[in-house]
DNA sequence: GGCAGCGATACCGCTGGGGTATCGGCGCAG
DNA sequence: CTGCGCCGATACCCCAGCGGTATCGCTGCC
């Protein structure tokens, strides 16, 4: 099976759509019909359900569409490794991703105490949306990364803890609850016309519900300022919170564990130093 | 990149000879030369240091087979999966892979524990050399493994603890040490005449040393009957010896955990019931 | 019934992958 | 030092197959 193959049965089989497929992929509809048929001819199996308004995943194709991103991931990721390895030939750098506005103290105390090993190389530290850092690591845009429990999903990397801290409600200065020294979670269900706002998913899509939208940081913590939303978030951001904003500890939320995760068949020096680094925090 | 140049490239990266990388591919050297060229010339960089009497490795080109061989494996994964989702359509199965000869009795147990579940699919067993789990289930050849630590890696896999043994030496019958009750490390590294057998490694060579070659089970448990070797098992094996052959506990041995393993990806059912029945054991 | 949307088919041109023959450089035996 | 053998690169040819345009066949809908 060649890479351009599972290149066109994935876009196919995300857009339900030859035409659209085809489209965002930069070339015309019938190469792509035909190439599909070959796969599918070469597979012995039928991956997709045509009916003629449209295009649906068989049960193969939908094993194909999974494992198929899997695979492109991979060979994504040895194409972007093999150009960083070229061009950073003799002295070597790695790319660490963290979310934007997370563990911010912490990295910075990492990236101290990495800088001081003798053979430490650059760290490129790069930011990104949250939940993407493991796409990152897979597809080999990144080395190393910062992952928070239980947000982001580790399957398939290996992990090491780094620290583990409480989370805490952000609420308005002047709010009533801001008197109080704890909250539980029930408290908040209830919070008087201060809904929890709503990121987007990864397809752009949001969850039903009163909360308003937000897409960063700077937008959820003005809307809180508003006094149009709270949040929950834990205990180390408050560090970087605006003064017309107030903490007050939730002492049933689940705690949120700092990791640093790195993909498994990293064999990397550099990685290796990075995460020793890290555990001896 | 296409699978068609990394096949190509990691053929050549493994033989360090066009020659004879070409052959195992079944296609001519000139080409072969002419498709690592351009694969080189289309990631601009050298992959390759070529001497008039062979090839080496250039430092980009290390991380391309490393990084190569994990992508091919996970192409090679999608296909052999849709494959098998295709001709298992209606009534699927899945396929666990374990050492031969080893957590028999738990393998047994597993089995008739998943089989009692409501919605258990067929279950193929597999077998496989030591250490090759990892790969069965890296390229798809399987969907779940039992695995040995410290014997085997685990990394980029999930897994679940299932049980810990100790070990034990194993010693033809009448030799002077059956009689002890328990032995130790130090013990066993001057066991007169009785040296530890040796293993192939992956690439089909043996470290070097006194004891005997063996390649299975069989052949070691006959050599340990003819007095000519020893070994160190774990405990559950007991039951499968020969009663030529007797044990004794080493109390300062590495314990043997026994886990269940699987590809991070899986979203499969029937590999979540095993999990479950497994942890419930 | 006509039309619009969608995937499949027919046909064509040309890129590029694969083959054979041969070259050029280097180590080595004599 | 010279001739030979080994190895990768180059030259050149052929055709499989990819991509393009034009068009068809089916189906749901106004």
């Amino acid at each position: 099976m060649e890479t351009r193959e599972l290149r066109y049965f994935v876009a196919v089989a995300e857009e339900l759509h030859f035409g659209r497929a085809a489209e965002r992929l930069g070339i015309a509809q019938p190469p792509l019909s035909r190439a599909i048929q070959q796969l599918e001819r070469r597979m012995g199996a039928a991956l997709l359900d045509r009916t003629s308004r449209g295009v649906a995943l068989t049960e193969a194709g939908s094993v194909l569409l999974r494992e198929g991103r899997a695979a492109l991931d991979a060979v994504d990721a040895a194409d972007r490794r093999t150009r960083r390895a070229a061009a950073a030939s003799g002295r070597p750098g790695v790319v660490l991703v963290t979310k934007a506005g997370a563990s911010g103290e912490l990295l910075a105390k990492l990236l101290a105490a990495y800088a001081a090993e003798p053979d430490a190389v650059a760290v490129d530290v790069q930011l990104c949306g949250p939940g993407e850092q493991e796409r990152w690591l897979r597809d080999g845009r990144a080395d190393v990364a910062l992952l928070h429990r239980p947000f982001d999903s580790t399957t398939g990397l290996d992990t090491e803890e780094l620290s583990t801290e409480g989370q805490v409600v952000v609420l308005p200065a002047g709010h009533p609850f801001t008197g109080r020294s704890r909250l539980r979670v029930a408290d908040i269900a209830e919070l008087p016309g201060l809904p929890l706002p709503r990121w987007p998913r990864h397809d752009g899509s949001h969850s039903d519900g009163p909360g308003p939208v937000v897409r960063d940081n700077t937008q959820l913590l003005q809307l809180i300022a508003l006094g149009r939303a709270a949040a929950i978030l834990p205990e180390s951001s408050r560090a970087q919170l605006r003064d017309d904003l107030v903490t007050v500890p939730l002492v049933d939320a689940p705690s949120v564990t700092t990791l640093i995760a790195w993909p498994p068949q990293s064999r990397s020096l550099a990685v290796a130093g990075l995460v020793r680094a890290a555990t001896r925090l």
